[in-house]
DNA sequence: GATATAAGGTCTCTAAATGAGACTATGTCA
DNA sequence: TGACATAGTCTCATTTAGAGACCTTATATC
């Protein structure tokens, strides 16, 4: 026996302690991350500030097939989570500024593993899906 | 200068690289498995496959407020993106087990340091959620 | 002077995704 | 005979997301 579980034992013992919140997403740490972060666009957005604050019209354009509405809306939730800051300048027209937070940095580690997972086998992901699509 | 690259840093790094796959979400390979495993209930259902296999009712009852019809059609995606077999009894009523493959076991390791996070920083991410809600 | 553009959004309308729950086939158990 | 279990499918209602018009004020252009 190895001194240390293989990943995916230790993450099936992790989910079993999951039922101590009853499944409820609320307070089940990690259901409550998935349903704030696991959406098409947060993990996109905390990426793009990765590199520096941007303004709300340079994320626009660097995740353009986002909605205005969908970015805001965002932008917002990020916030609320602490994971970036809203700087607003009263000029007019108003500048408005968003950076990651020092708990929003702290998320990229964990984000560059999955990411990093996602470069590598990308390519057998592809091979899967035009097995099943073959096998139909 | 530190010879390593702050995580954030290199993560802002990362996204820049996806620009060259002009935001197609179906060749980024970030975007792709965002797209694909960046939902509700696709890590919930990996993670419960983690412990081992399980059939179609113990999944059911594992994630007990997934609807029959998302449990299904999660099931479906995992398996055409290479994550899951399903394996069918021919008995009556039929047996259908479900379990991980190697690259979904595969995927267990960034997913562990991403539910870490979670679980070492949920308290922060309450507490700024207290501060928005008496900040409004 | 009229028009265009920019900022950072909001608003409405439509389209897509999701959830709830009835329904299916066949067999075992009481 | 009726109830229950398996592994789903199907329909309908609700929720969520996307597209794009619109807003305010100021500066630049024609």
């Amino acid at each position: 026996m190895a001194q240390q579980l293989e990943p995916h034992r230790a993450l099936g013992e992790k989910f079993e302690s999951w039922m101590q919140f009853d499944f409820d997403a609320t307070r089940c740490p990690v259901r409550n991350l998935l349903d704030h972060i696991g959406d098409r666009w947060s993990i996109l957005i905390l990426s793009a500030l990765a590199g520096g604050p941007k303004r709300f019209s340079a994320l626009a354009r660097a995740v353009p097939d986002i909605s205005k509405r969908m970015l805001t809306q965002t932008l917002r939730r990020l916030q609320s989570d602490g994971f970036i800051d809203r700087d607003v300048q009263p000029t007019v027209p108003p500048q408005v500024t968003y950076s990651l937070t020092p708990l929003g940095k702290s998320l990229a580690a964990p984000l560059l593993t999955l990411i990093d997972w996602a470069e590598t086998n990308f390519a057998s992901v592809v091979e899967a899906r035009q097995k099943m699509a073959e096998a139909a």
